[in-house]
DNA sequence: ACGTCGATCTCGAAC
DNA sequence: GTTCGAGGTCGACGT
């Protein structure tokens, strides 16, 4: 059955499947092969996965997926800008997806392919992901009175030594030092480690006051006291929050925010 | 076309899709939808997607993916263990995904599906992945000499209080304490730190000399030079090494070795 | 090109 | 259940 924009074929034989294969890869057309195969993966790791019936996707950008029944991980995959060759040998119809940088090399043995789907389509519908932690940081840098009245943001990915980089690092109205920690969901126990790690790193360079805060939208139970016994504090951020002030700032970088 | 294992339609109405998917999900069936549609998804985070073409897999074990023509990642998804409500109204197809813990919802409007394939296949084929890091931990384990004679494990997994736990912790046959980190693949500086704060979380707690070894196939220059200043060791280690010892060992659990 | 870090991370194992 | 760490992580951003 042929369309516009798609082409479907089923049981194909392994000659077909070729020329089928390679025209939609030629025209850089994504496909998807339904059949039995077995695949060799080496690259990084080195992998066998014998014979099963797998959905098999091949991507306009040299992307490659092989998808089991169950499992939101493909079972193998190459990364996108694999090059792809194909050929037919004895009885299998043989696929080859190689990179380099690193060096890795995919091969699937289909010995039967049941359906072929190819497809020249765009998607040019846009995606848009709310708020992600990095959204955050920008609506404070933009917005710091989002922490408190008064805070002034002196850098972003502050080094604090060995313990990492601080998300957010200023001083308050009254000159005290503050190092703040974001959470993008709720903030747990691991948080206020982080957190807690970060001020003890940097306590002893700076001749002032440290405070620290956990900005997150809400924060468990058990984590708060650790906070309390750490002597750190939380300031709740909902995403949306964040989001109307992007809205308005429509901020591209960083860096922008500091003076 | 329908065959044992598998069943295609092309361009069904939506009122055939609806009865063709709710069909094909009773049964568990994998089920690939290929048409235009626009996706909503709340929960951990918020994203919509507009208008397109996408290839739309539902797996038997509840897995959703919605894919695009290029990216090794989908764009939307929802893991394991969802479950699934199909409706038509107005002029669209509407899939619904749902999950608890985390609650989250996906959902999916088609307003044409151009393709569908549904498959009950079982996939049995074994995947083996040649050497994990843990496969090189039960390599060392079963056999110590690959890291230096006469060394002996006392544990795997020891804790190193805040900085974690040591992925082998043993003696050398002089008698001093050794920590071993592993690397499945080539070690950075990343790698020596983690080492570096092993040894010293442990070098309080024992009046025993402490040794330090990084094991790992290959390490980068920076981290070769990062070991020699800390005064800590590289143990050269392959993957295919450990793979030799693992296929004549044939060993299940790490306990089996500590004795 | 390389390194670092977030992710609707996913996945498995240990507790 | 939760927590923790690895991943052929991927992908984005900064250098």
């Amino acid at each position: 059955m042929v369309n516009m924009s798609f082409s479907t074929y089923n049981s194909p034989s392994l000659e077909d499947a070729l020329h089928i294969i390679r025209d939609a890869l030629s025209r850089h057309m994504l496909t998807v092969l339904f059949g039995n195969c077995r695949v060799e993966y080496e690259g990084r790791a080195s992998s066998t996965l014998e014979w099963g019936v797998r959905l098999v996707i091949l991507k306009a950008d040299g992307s490659v997926l092989i998808h089991r029944p169950t499992g939101y991980e493909p079972v193998n995959w190459q990364p996108p800008g694999s090059s792809f060759r194909v050929e037919v040998l004895d009885d299998n119809l043989k696929l080859t997806a190689v990179r380099s940088q690193p060096k890795e090399i995919l091969n699937i043995f289909f010995s039967q392919i049941h359906h072929i789907l190819t497809s020249s389509l765009a998607d040019t519908g846009e995606f848009s992901l709310y708020v992600s932690e990095l959204d955050m940081k920008k609506a404070i840098l933009a917005s710091p009175s989002l922490i408190e009245e008064g805070f002034h943001p002196l850098s972003a990915e502050k080094e604090a030594g060995e313990a990492g980089f601080v998300d957010v690092f200023g001083e308050d109205r009254n000159g005290n030092l503050v190092i703040i920690e974001i959470k993008r969901v709720q903030a747990g126990k691991d948080a206020v480690l982080q957190l807690k790690r970060y001020v003890d790193a940097l306590r002893g360079k700076f001749n002032r006051p440290i405070r620290g805060i956990l900005v997150a939208p809400e924060i468990q139970k058990d984590a708060q006291f650790l906070l309390a016994v750490n002597n750190l504090e939380f300031k709740q951020l909902s995403p949306r929050a964040c989001y109307d002030v992007l809205k308005t700032f429509k901020v591209k970088k960083l860096s922008e925010f500091l003076t």
